[in-house]
DNA sequence: ATAGTCACCTGAGCGC
DNA sequence: TGCGCTCAGGTGACTA
């Protein structure tokens, strides 16, 4: 259930429990995922030394280099103890000496896990992303000077990683309510003034985002502590139909690219 | 180079 | 109860 805020909240919930420990053995009950799954021996017995995130990806440093670990559309990571049984969909378990299990469960097998030596940022999969959202390198100036000339919908060019990274199909959808943009305008005619307010948006709407799933956090070791969007207020993601709550026009859906949309059609233009 | 489509996989919900 | 269909939070690979 992960975008970014998912992931970071994630990271954070898992950090305490294994931070300092060291990865004595794992079990890899599923190695198809989107990638075949495979870890080098040499993994054995490092110690954790920090717990990362680069996009949506977990990004957890040992000593010669890291796990990158992706949640795709269905993964979740739980703390469990050592000995506890595994699950249908329990595909991973990295032990540490602590006791606790770093176990990662994902119906849809679109998850990964990889190790990179380092640099860890020359791996394949984040050598070419874009600027995080909640950094510096990403404004409202930057986004005016990535969309010239591009005709898709200023949307998909959102959720494009090598524009920017972390945007998914739900927060997309919200960033562009708080900026009053709808979906499917052509990324290359958004104005200055528009640019800055999305890329705005999309920072407020991650970050309040994450400082809601962190009031959940203290159950992460709970396997149902699913921190993320379904406490928090969503104005326009999957209400089609329902009333905008700030205009009362009812919330329309469109498809772009091949994800669904949600747009209030009077607050959006 | 860019934009659009397909693929990977499982489960839930719906109409019949 | 069962079948078949559609949809779901991601993103790399492929095609035109």
């Amino acid at each position: 259930m992960p975008e970014l805020p998912e992931v970071e909240t994630t990271r954070r919930g898992i950090l305490p429990h294994i931070i300092n420990s060291r990865l004595c053995r794992w079990e890899i009950r599923t190695s198809k995922l989107r990638w075949p799954v495979e870890l080098p021996a040499e993994l054995k017995n490092q110690t954790v030394r920090e717990v990362d995130r680069r996009a949506k990806y977990l990004v957890i440093h040992l000593e010669t280099g890291a796990l990158i670990l992706h949640l795709g559309m269905s993964g979740s990571l739980s703390i469990v103890k050592l000995g506890s049984n595994a699950g249908k969909h329990d595909h991973i378990d990295l032990e540490f000496e602590n006791r606790n299990v770093l176990r990662l469960n994902d119906p849809r097998k679109f998850g990964s896990l990889h190790f990179q030596k380092f640099p860890v940022e020359s791996h394949w999969l984040l050598k070419h992303l874009g600027p995080e959202p909640l950094s510096p390198d990403f404004s409202g100036d930057y986004l005016f000077k990535i969309r010239r000339k591009r005709k898709l919908a200023i949307k998909n060019l959102i959720m494009d990683g090598k524009v920017v990274v972390g945007v998914g199909n739900i927060y997309a959808s919200e960033a562009l309510f708080r900026a009053g943009i709808r979906p499917n305008r052509a990324a290359g005619q958004i104005s200055r003034r528009a640019c800055g307010a999305l890329a705005e948006a999309i920072q407020s709407t991650l970050g309040e985002a994450i400082r809601a799933g962190g009031t959940t956090l203290r159950d992460f070791t709970n396997s149902d502590g699913k921190p993320g969007y379904f406490g928090q207020q969503l104005n326009v993601y999957g209400r089609a139909g329902e009333v905008c709550y700030r205009c009362k026009t009812p919330i329309k859906a469109v498809k772009t690219g091949q994800r669904s949309s949600f747009y209030c059609p009077k607050c959006q233009k």
